[in-house]
DNA sequence: CTCATTGCAAATGGTTTGCATTGGG
DNA sequence: CCCAATGCAAACCATTTGCAATGAG
């Protein structure tokens, strides 16, 4: 049910919306590919330097509206970037390290067909996290006591 | 599928808490009693200027804490609170009006029953939120556009 | 009386914006 | 060339915190 990786174009993506191909765009854009795990928009200016911390959080937006991106939370709101492998997925957020997983289950798509019928009014977006203790965590915390 | 309003008790959540029961948390609870629909914590500073801001963040804290208030998030994670009604609800958020409704379906916890099963780690929380153009909004467009 | 709670005002921190400069098409 | 895009620094703004004054138990 977890989703396994697939490549990502995010170039491709910003090209799609029309915008132009800039060399801080393509940096930024080359450092996410590379990215397996969830960000937050100040991770990648702490770690990418060489583009200035406006054009990330700009760029950022743009992927995200153009797909390529997505943006979930923590529990406490702070906003979790993610490039986006999967077409229409939820995902799973570990609490303690932070790793995002994808998921995509036959009961979610059932539970939203659902209440499609019975909700009050047009659906226009859902949000859907579920939030664990991934078993690497787990682990550590087993092994810590220990 | 929609849940009706029951009554609230605020300061008996406070009271569970071990919460000293101060003036100025009488005021906010009287005054959150009153409020059918959600509200953001500044919407209550503006409209209780007698309790100071920071008494207001620290006790809708609280009462998240207490489970006598819940705190959704609009589309872009603006947080949002609400009175709670119902024992173990989810959110329908307007995103026209920004009315939040609280609904329980079968489907839902179905959903979470199946992913606990497969999901690897430990599951500690979810969060789900609908988001509508709710009726009257929709009324309100048709009556403008003609 | 004592210590939790308050309220102010200042600090915080993530995100956005104004504007002169740069560079893609 | 021209205008979109950049980068810096300042502005924003919701939320949090430090601390002296207050008041509940």
């Amino acid at each position: 049910m977890v989703i396994d990786h697939a490549k990502p174009d995010l170039l491709a993506a910003l090209e799609d919306l029309g915008q132009r191909m800039t060399r801080p765009r393509v940096r930024l854009a080359r450092y996410l590919e590379t990215k397996p795990e969830a960000f937050s928009a100040e991770d990648v200016n702490t770690e990418l330097p060489s583009v200035g911390r406006a054009t990330i959080y700009r760029t950022l937006k743009l992927l995200v509206e153009a797909g390529a991106l997505c943006k979930t939370a923590m529990p406490d709101g702070s906003p979790l970037y993610k490039v986006d492998y999967a077409v229409h997925h939820h995902h799973i957020v570990c609490t303690s390290c932070g790793k995002v997983d994808e998921f995509r289950h036959p009961a979610v798509e059932r539970m939203f067909r659902a209440m499609r019928k019975e909700i009050p009014g047009e659906i226009v977006g859902h949000r859907l996290e579920v939030f664990v203790i991934c078993v690497n965590c787990k682990d550590a915390r087993g092994r810590a006591s220990a």
